[in-house]
DNA sequence: CTGTTAGCGCTTTCAT
DNA sequence: ATGAAAGCGCTAACAG
């Protein structure tokens, strides 16, 4: 079914066809209604590769991330989603399960695939900047959402990390903690910010209410939160470095026979499961969807402007306490 | 960078360049080399469009589905996108959010990309079959992955809900159940097959015992289970529609004093969230990432044999007990 | 207003 | 063993 089939029944030429399609060029009613009767009675869809090939346009933005399992990357995808199909613009999920020979193959099919723009989520690896750079040589528009610090050289996306540490901090002690213990993770920029916030918050920093784990997850919780109450110090309030983190410290606190909250105050980060534990907690919230809107935002932009040298646009973490979470959590099987 | 830039470069047809990059002509070793020298030395990347308009070959495949923050649907992904890109592959992802010009917008735009395949994962409404429709109608492989029962013109990959919904309540039964409850919701095919297996487990099926959402959210199962509760009558287990559910009805529970395990077992479906409950529950997993790889394999195979009839592949649910539960969520932010 | 035609970059006979 | 050239389906000057 081509355009020239559609052309020849619809007694015009194949630019006419073109025309009525596109609609950029002026058709009489006559011709025009004769093609569209041709298109529906071929049931007539053009071709996209040759189209992409003759214009130079594939209408595509590749979402690079590391584990689409991750919830806070899904609503990430979806705000990507959100304008890219505002714009007519389709995403491509590029997940890469950390892993580096899939990230590179991808990486390699981006470049093939001349994809317009590209919204990117790496880790701290030197591999994802390096990846990042081949992309950006290659003259495609590139967001990078949560990246490390290091990739100023590209236009980025980030939370207020350190204030948004300091906040939650400063409201477990409005809400009468009076020494607040940090479960973080070494080797996280991000953590490292948020410490940062953290320390800015606590009148006295004391090292004995802080421990760190390898990774966000319920075992790194579980395990820092153990190594604190292990050394026996007084704390009346945690900040988790993620709500899994935040669960897994809830686990070791109960088997301590701490009580939340009504002993200790709980706070976790990127508000995903804080509504779902047991006795529900607080937590900064990650507005993933507009850090994924945003993103692609700043992708079209650049690809109007690629001049411009690199921004930053940071988006602000919210508080979500118990009360206002919603419980409605969206599990549809079919 | 064309490929008659390297073709230029290296002092070879622009044949002879393509001849190397396919691998499938006899080169001499000189020329192969002259060509792979160009290629590196002009950093040279084919160009998918062109290539797939010469060949009529897109090597990607799409995957449609309601809502990617759904970790079962993001499994799926997972197990689709190991396959394709196993075959040199690349998945496209479609993600509806559940809305009706979303998907059909999808759909033209799969139609029109020359989709070499696709996965489906609808609901069960009217819309979602008439999309596959389409999809067929244009004949491009198409596998549903857990569709209603309604599709059987399709590929279809299922799993054994009545049988695995049978189990869980046996399993209860036999860890010293006398009256389990069973949390379902309406309209939903999935449910009612679940609905027949806790039939055929039951020995006197009791309606009272039963309740129905409008959907598998927390909310639905705290009210179903409040719904029960309130009939007063006796039960020491509950078989909920899924995971979210079964918190939901755990916290109903909790705020009439029963005690989980210890007054009431509780056994969720889809093992989502079931290790991260304070008092976690055993739960049938729906093998999501299998699904994805069958449904992906299924789409290759048909690929390769459009006449065979429909097939059925079912899949088995499997119990994951508390302690067979590694708590090790996976959850990394950078 | 409409049609002719030359590409877009790659593959693939078919000669040589 | 290599190359010339004819497409793949569509767009966009350019002519008329």
């Amino acid at each position: 079914m081509t355009i020239r089939e559609v052309a020849e029944r619809a007694g015009v030429s194949v630019a006419t066809v073109s025309a009525v399609i596109n609609e950029n060029k002026y058709v009489s009613d006559e011709l025009r209604s004769r093609v569209l009767q041709a298109i529906r009675d071929l049931d007539y869809r053009p071709n996209r590769w040759a189209k992409s090939l003759a214009t130079g346009k594939g209408y595509t933005i590749a979402y690079v991330v590391p584990d689409i399992t991750n919830p806070i990357f899904s609503q990430i995808t979806k705000g990507i989603q959100e304008v890219a199909n505002g714009q007519n613009y389709s995403v491509i999920l590029c997940s890469t399960n950390f892993d580096s020979p899939t990230l590179q193959r991808y990486v390699d099919w981006i470049l093939e695939m001349r994809v317009d723009g590209v919204v990117f989520t790496g880790s701290h690896h030197q591999q994802s900047l390096d990846e990042m750079i081949r992309i950006v040589k290659a003259g495609i528009p590139l967001a990078a959402a949560m990246a490390p610090g290091s990739a100023e050289f590209v236009d980025r996306i980030l939370i207020n990390d350190q204030e948004a540490a300091c906040q939650a901090v400063t409201i477990l002690q409005n809400q009468g903690c009076h020494a607040v213990a940090f479960l973080g993770v070494s080797e996280s920029t991000t953590s490292l910010k948020r410490l940062r916030g953290y320390q800015e918050a606590v009148t006295v920093y004391s090292p004995e209410l802080t421990a760190f784990g390898a990774d966000f997850t319920w075992q790194d919780g579980y395990t820092a939160m153990q190594a604190i109450l292990s050394r026996g110090c007084l704390f009346d309030g945690v900040f988790a470095g993620s709500d899994l983190m935040a669960l897994g410290a809830a686990a070791a606190l109960r088997e301590h026979s701490r009580r939340i909250p009504d002993d200790i105050q709980l706070m976790g980060f990127d508000n995903t499961y804080a509504h779902l534990a047991d006795s529900p907690f607080q937590s900064m919230a990650i507005p993933a969807f507009d850090i994924g809107k945003t993103a692609a935002d700043v992708v079209f932009w650049r690809m109007n402007d690629r001049q411009r040298p690199p921004t930053t646009t940071t988006l602000q973490a919210r508080l979500v306490g118990p009360a206002a979470a919603s419980r409605k959590g969206e599990f549809q099987q079919q």
